[in-house]
RNA sequence: AGGCCAGUAGCUCAAUUGGUAGAGCGGCGGUCUCCAAAACCGCAGGUUGGGGGUUCGAUUCCCUCCUGGCCUG
């Protein structure tokens, strides 16, 4: 195995088996393990986001998880810089970087950058959100559309999310998003990247296989660990972490909205839906080495085309 | 056996007094620059259980058969 200065991204929806690669290429290569996920991130998370168990975490570190609490509120942006420092540290180990997770944005952020952006401003979000509370989303949405007519042509006028980010830029800045954008120039990724993805070419084996991985974390105790976020008084149903996949739908049957079946019934096409959604984000991958999920007999190969 | 109710898209259901079928979810595709396990957009699915009748016209009314459920012996 060569030491060239190089990074490995694994990436591919949840529940193909990116872990078992990972560790895989591990113990064959002198190298470490950085987690590509924005749910992994939270500590306490543990069950839910089919994080590596404790054990294998102590064998095997992985960096960039758990690493904030579910108060906060992690980002594409952090995440950018978190990775940067992890990767320096490991090659300053004379070790290789292995990237694994699903999270599509964090390694387009990585790997094309982000332009010089304000971070999220709650206290502006707030106003914002008030405004459009008496105003209406569409009157915000014309209001983009008059401080910054390229943006609001390209945000749908129900995308409520993107409409609050573009005002939020404007409002802290005093610059459009599409001056911000067009001028700054992005950090490009100064390394080589050899991309694997993990690609479920059999849809209905991947959909059974959440559904079961879903009711084992209820066995787990998937709903006890959600428990004791829901009863912290500092966290809400709003925070991004208690928004994730599971966590969302069980918080809800916590508070009598939907019955466990019900739970049960969302939580898996939620799971299923971001599967598809990851699958997306597969696909327009450029230059990556594509191969079918759940083989693990497969992986030697997948060590060798690495060389 | 008799009586009652139901049968419409893969699923759950909708369709004013009869005017040749809609929605949610799922499926498939797409967008994405500091919430991304988020937010949003588009597309395709139905000889309305089968057959017959009344009518200009039936998911809707009548007859019959089939299937499922409930009630009564």
């Amino acid at each position: 195995m060569t030491e060239a200065p190089f990074v490995i991204f694994i990436m591919g929806p949840t529940a193909t088996g990116k872990t078992d690669l990972a560790i895989y290429l591990h113990k064959k290569i002198n190298s470490e393990i950085i987690s590509v996920d924005s749910a992994m991130v939270y500590r306490g998370l543990d069950i839910g986001t089919a994080k590596p168990d404790r054990e294998l975490l102590e064998k095997v570190p992985h960096r960039l998880i758990d690493i904030c609490d579910p108060v906060e509120t992690y980002s594409a942006a952090r995440f950018q810089e978190d990775a940067y420092l992890a990767i320096n540290e490991i090659y300053d180990k004379g070790k290789t970087p292995i990237l694994v997770g699903g999270t599509g944005l964090y390694f387009r952020a990585l790997e094309y950058g982000l332009d010089k952006l304000p971070e999220a401003n709650y206290l502006v979000r707030a106003k914002i959100e008030e405004e459009a509370e008496t105003e209406g989303w569409k009157y915000m949405h014309s209001k983009l559309g008059k401080i910054d007519a390229k943006s609001a042509t390209r945000i749908n006028q129900n995308d409520t999310q993107r409409i609050q980010r573009a005002l939020e830029v404007f409002e802290i800045t005093g610059r459009t998003m599409t001056e911000l954008t067009e001028k700054s120039k992005k950090k490009s990724f100064p390394f080589a990247i050899k991309k694997i993805i993990l690609f479920p070419n059999d849809r209905s084996q991947l959909r059974e296989r959440i559904k079961q991985r879903f009711h084992e974390m209820l066995k787990n105790g998937l709903v006890e660990e959600v428990e004791s976020f829901y009863h912290r008084d500092d966290l809400s149903s709003k925070l991004p972490s208690m928004r994730l996949v599971g966590y969302r739908q069980i918080w809800r049957y916590l508070d009598n909205q939907i019955t466990y079946k019900e739970m049960q019934e969302h939580s898996i096409i939620a799971t299923q839906q971001l599967a598809k959604r990851q699958l997306t984000w597969c696909r327009a991958e450029k230059g990556a080495e594509c191969y079918d999920s759940y083989k693990s007999e497969i992986f030697p190969q997948i060590l060798d085309n690495l060389k």
